[in-house]
DNA sequence: GGCTTACCTTTCGG
DNA sequence: ACCGAAAGGTAAG
């Protein structure tokens, strides 16, 4: 299906996939911290940098649409749908495993109904590396700005949309310069500039990009092992680089919120005063027993519902996670 | 092995 | 307004 001029404003080609929202809900996806570089340029419309190139998207109930620009590599066509596709991974049925989670799980299920059609992307692995690297003991308002300036200063420029410059997301060799770790703190990284052009050089002068791609046909102890010998890469990051961009739907990345959900909510007993590797082990496990082996992907649902708790008015804060009679545990004020 | 502490910088809540 | 604490952690002791 083909339009000219569809849904909005833009001028340019729009195609359409069939997509029910129950499968997808792109504003809850693109912001639920997954990937940090979509930017909602008008109501309802995504835009952001895809594959080398310039997308904006946009939804309707059953069709998901998208037009491109720069047309360099021709016209939106079978092939980029096929990048579309792959990106959200539409031949994964997300209606039904949302029923299997809830039916092992009544939690889920509460919570779930305020967070439908939130699936796992499949990022480029390098992309997904790098910008994890930023995360760590920093905020997504934050995060998310250091990344557009770390694509700004080291990624090619693509194109322009209402004045707005739109740039790749920087190559494994762009980071690799003798300079990138003084060019990273000038902009803000602290100390992760460090870590960043380490695991650049690291990278590359190992397996190179090929490689971190080549382990998304690895079993999911090695990646992760193999991540974790990147400096800046700790359990967290490497499982958010398996689930995220490596194909490894049972890593559960477990940080500070899901650490205090499996407390708090799920009311697993956790000794440690601190997230301990033990202590990650046990709550993925635990959830993997739960949810199954795509357990990565409800945990994505639970923390977008974290994050959205965040976002409401704080009168109907934490209704959804309430479960009625048992467990007083409140969160602590923010 | 688990627990502390330092680490850059920004944002947020008091 | 000003200041401390926390932020999708990691590495070193």
């Amino acid at each position: 299906m083909r339009l000219r001029a569809a849904p909005g404003s833009q001028p340019g080609l729009w195609r359409a996939l069939p997509c029910p929202q129950a499968e997808l809900r792109l504003e809850l996806v693109l912001r639920s911290g997954q990937a940090f570089r979509w930017r909602e340029s008008s109501p309802g419309a995504w835009s952001g940098v895809l594959a080398g190139r310039v997308w904006t998207l946009r939804q309707e109930r059953e069709r998901l649409w998208y037009t491109l620009y720069g047309d360099g590599d021709g016209a939106p066509g079978a092939d980029t749908d096929q990048i579309l596709r792959d990106y959200f991974q539409l031949d994964v049925g997300l209606r039904e495993l949302y029923r299997a989670w809830g039916d092992a799980d009544p939690l889920f299920r509460q919570v779930a109904r305020d967070c439908p059609g939130v699936r796992v992307l499949r990022q480029d692995p390098v992309e997904c590396l790098f910008s994890f690297i930023c995360t760590s003991n920093n905020h997504i308002s934050r995060i998310t700005a250091m990344i557009e300036r770390l694509c700004q200063a080291f990624g090619r420029r693509l194109c322009c949309l209402d004045a707005q410059p739109f740039h790749a997301f920087p190559s494994l060799s762009a980071l690799t310069g003798a300079d990138a770790e003084a060019r990273l703190r000038a902009l803000g990284f602290g100390y992760r500039a460090k870590f960043v052009s380490g695991s650049a050089r690291a990278l590359a002068e190992g397996i190179g990009a090929e490689g971190l791609c080549g382990l998304r046909a690895a079993p999911y102890a090695e990646a992760r092992r193999v991540l974790c010998a990147l400096p800046g890469v700790g359990t967290k990051v490497a499982d958010c680089v398996c689930l995220m961009a490596l194909d490894k739907a049972e890593a559960v990345p477990v940080d500070t919120h899901i650490w205090r959900i499996a407390r708090q909510r799920y009311g697993m007993a956790l000794g440690g005063k601190s997230l301990t590797p033990r202590a990650h082990q046990e709550i993925g496990d635990f959830f993997r027993g739960l949810w199954g082996p795509r357990a990565g992907w409800a945990q994505a649902v639970l923390f977008c519902a974290d994050l959205r708790k965040g976002q409401e008015p704080a009168g109907s804060r934490d209704q959804a996670w309430e479960s009625r009679g048992r467990d007083s545990c409140r969160d602590k004020p923010r």
